[in-house]
DNA sequence: CGCTGTCAAGACGAA
DNA sequence: TTCGTCTTGACAGCG
């Protein structure tokens, strides 16, 4: 069973970032689509380096940023950004390629595919519409858009609905990529897996959300949690509480604790699959590397490099 | 140089 | 129905 650690957006080791963004109200100050270029380009930039430094680091996978390309799902500025930028898109993609990285995207808290305003959903579909440009530029093997079921207003069931219909009227190229994640407050394992299996999409376990907003037997639908991915194989997500005290305990923390580390690899060894899990931490990649420094301390893993070990 | 407020965007509970 | 809060990192603006 083969483990491999990835991280999202940035890391600490470089002072680049590959998220700087220009606000709708200071792009149309003058319109400034030179501005726009020019914070676009320092983010590819910025990306190169941050995969350079994977590269370097052995780490196979990664989470872009949402903000590669700012204001691109603002409706009321159009501009080109895929052919315009098709050397750094060239280029990028040949670097994950090399380092044989696994990237994926998850767009925050704004696409609600289940919301009950139309135009919400439709700003959704655009988020959609963005990342998926953005993976396919990109060329990226079995693309993955990661996200939460949404909104719970009129109840869990209604809105577990609503998510279906609208799920069902997108177009055939996005619901091949989309991939549904618990979350912390309302949607459990239980009814994700319920939502996956229904829509036939992959189920993206985060023990986190699930410690905040548990369901009864995890053990029990772990298996078909994993099933969910066919022969693709499964990523999940970590992170561990700031403070266990119920204001922040949904909060993440800056590190990982070998506690919750150790508990998840629990919950999946007994299928024996291997899978890459994303450390949500806010210390990004030193959080992975001291989770590894730890798990260096027990016997019971088999390191193959810097990011990637067999559990015994 | 460091602190504070703002940002494209949603949801939700309180008033 | 409107407002404040949640959450979040980047960054402009200010003292």
């Amino acid at each position: 069973m083969l483990i491999r650690l990835g991280y999202v957006a940035i890391t600490n080791a470089l002072d680049v970032t590959s998220s700087s963004v220009l606000t709708f109200t200071e792009f149309n100050k003058n319109k400034d689509f030179d501005k726009l270029d020019k914070i676009i380009k320092s983010n590819f930039e910025d990306l190169i380096q941050i995969l350079k430094y994977n590269i370097k680091n052995n780490i196979h996978f990664y989470r872009l940023t949402s903000k590669l390309i700012p204001l691109a799902t603002h409706n009321e500025v159009n501009f080109e950004y895929i052919n315009k930028y098709k050397e750094y898109y060239n280029e990028i993609s040949k670097l994950i390629d090399k380092n044989h990285m696994r990237v994926d995207v998850h767009p925050d808290q704004f696409c609600v595919l289940n919301s009950t305003k139309k135009e919400v959903i439709d700003s959704s579909i655009e988020i959609l519409k963005y990342h998926f440009n953005i993976l396919k530029a990109l060329k990226i093997k079995n693309p993955i858009i990661v996200l939460h079921v949404g909104s719970n207003v009129l109840g869990k069931e209604n809105s577990i609905k609503r998510f279906i219909n609208t799920f069902n009227k997108l177009p055939e190229k996005l619901k091949e990529v989309i991939a549904l994640e618990n979350d912390d407050k309302v949607f459990n394992a239980k009814d994700v897996l319920y939502i996956c299996k229904k829509l036939n999409i992959p189920f993206v376990f985060d023990f986190h959300h699930h410690k905040c907003n548990p369901c009864d037997n995890i053990e029990d639908i772990m298996k078909d949690i994993i099933n969910t991915w066919d022969n693709i194989r499964p990523k999940m997500h970590i992170s561990s509480p700031k403070n266990k005290t119920k204001k922040e305990y949904r909060s993440h923390h800056d590190y990982i604790n070998y506690k919750d580390f150790n508990e998840l690899i629990n919950l999946i060894k007994p299928y024996k699959k291997d899978i890459d899990i994303m450390i949500e931490a806010k210390m990004k990649d030193d959080a992975l590397f001291r989770l590894i420094r730890t798990i260096k301390y027990y016997n019971n893993y088999k390191f193959i490099d810097d990011t990637s070990f067999y559990v015994l």
